[in-house]
RNA sequence: AGGACAGUGGCUCAAUUGGUAGAGCAUCGGUCUCCAAAACCGAGGGUUGCGGGUUCAAGUCCUGCCUGUCCUG
């Protein structure tokens, strides 16, 4: 049996992805699966960059707005939902369009089945005084991987071992089925400078489109600053704003400061990854893309 | 105009009684198998405003100039 066709957009943010992603799906009648693991959250809406309500109207979007923002997503479960997504509306072609580039990796590669963390995992990682001396202890191969600080990691290592008795790394080891999709990827690229000045104008019209009244809204509705969607670059950093311990314009700075350091992270992340084509977004891209993927793919036209 | 204080990497600041400069942030690079817009690691960068003097040795003392802030008039 044939492997389904996705096409793959991914960038850093405010790169512009989704004018691509939006006139490519109009060319192609499909539709967008968002790789995003902030716009997933209902009521963030400006600070994430959401498509507009005529955008999600006229193509049809997925995984946008679905969790409230005081639950936990993770890539697991993105790349469950858009597996689930793709087979329902098999033939159609998703363009799965997004920025966090491990939710791409987990729907593209799969990750390793790795059993439900219980709660008694939880509490008996509590009990735990050392978590790096304990890691050593039950997985000496992924303590050798981490470096002492790196306390998420070495968490997640010890919940699996108390959960199921057996080291995370051993799970690696289990031989991973090979893509179940046939896939066209694309990097979507631009000057860095060009970039920063484009986070940085980004947020700037974020805040005159009522950035704060969302923030606020959500404050009103009884959220936290802890829950998940709030831990969210573009919102976080204007807490001390609302809390009265730094002004706007401080706010705003670091806001903009935080932005650029997540899209300088993303790059990272995009350099060591191969992409079937690296488009500058100065162009218009389409004609481009349009024709690449008619020599992959000509049952598309 | 007179007086006071200050002038150290892009920014904010450190440097015991003079012993040839450190940190945070930024910048750049990197890690990454289920909280990833998260979490974490590394690197480069300063002839200490300019000139002169004292000293074995000056960011640190003396002196002239420049620049900035504040006070007085």
């Amino acid at each position: 049996m044939k492997k389904p066709f996705v096409i793959v957009l991914q960038g850093p943010t405010a790169v512009g992805k989704s004018d691509l992603a939006l006139t490519l799906a109009k060319t192609l009648g499909s539709y967008i699966i968002s790789a995003d693991s902030r716009q997933i959250y209902k009521e963030l809406k400006i600070g994430t960059a959401r498509p507009s309500s005529k955008d999600l109207e006229e193509v049809e979007h997925f995984l946008i707005g679905e969790l409230d923002p005081k639950e936990i997503f993770s890539a697991g479960e993105f790349a469950r939902r858009a597996q689930k997504i793709i087979s329902q509306k098999l033939p159609q072609i998703p363009i799965i369009v997004g920025g966090t580039g491990f939710y791409c990796k987990a729907l593209l590669e799969g990750l390793s089945t790795i059993p439900q963390i219980s709660l008694a995992a939880h509490e008996e990682l509590n009990q735990v005084e050392n978590i790096y001396a304990k890691l050593q202890e039950i997985d000496p191969e992924l303590a050798q991987k981490l470096h002492p600080h790196d306390t998420s990691r070495i968490q997640r290592g010890l919940l699996v071992y108390f959960s199921c008795q057996k080291p995370l790394s051993s799970f690696w080891k289990q031989k991973k089925e090979p893509s179940p999709y046939e896939q066209f990827s694309i990097l979507l690229s631009r000057d860095r400078q060009e970039l920063y000045e484009r986070i940085d104008s980004r947020l700037d019209k974020m805040l005159s489109e009522g950035l704060l009244e969302e923030i606020q809204s959500l404050l009103t509705k009884g959220y936290k600053w802890s829950d998940p969607g709030l831990n969210t670059v573009g919102y976080k950093e204007f807490q001390p704003y609302f809390q009265k311990e730094k002004n706007l314009a401080e706010c705003l700075t670091k806001a903009k400061q935080d932005s650029r350091n997540f899209a300088k992270r993303q790059l990272t992340w995009y350099r060591k990854i191969k992409f079937d084509l690296t488009l500058s977004a100065r162009n218009d891209n389409l004609p481009t893309v349009l024709s690449i993927l008619k020599s992959k793919q000509p049952l598309l036209f």
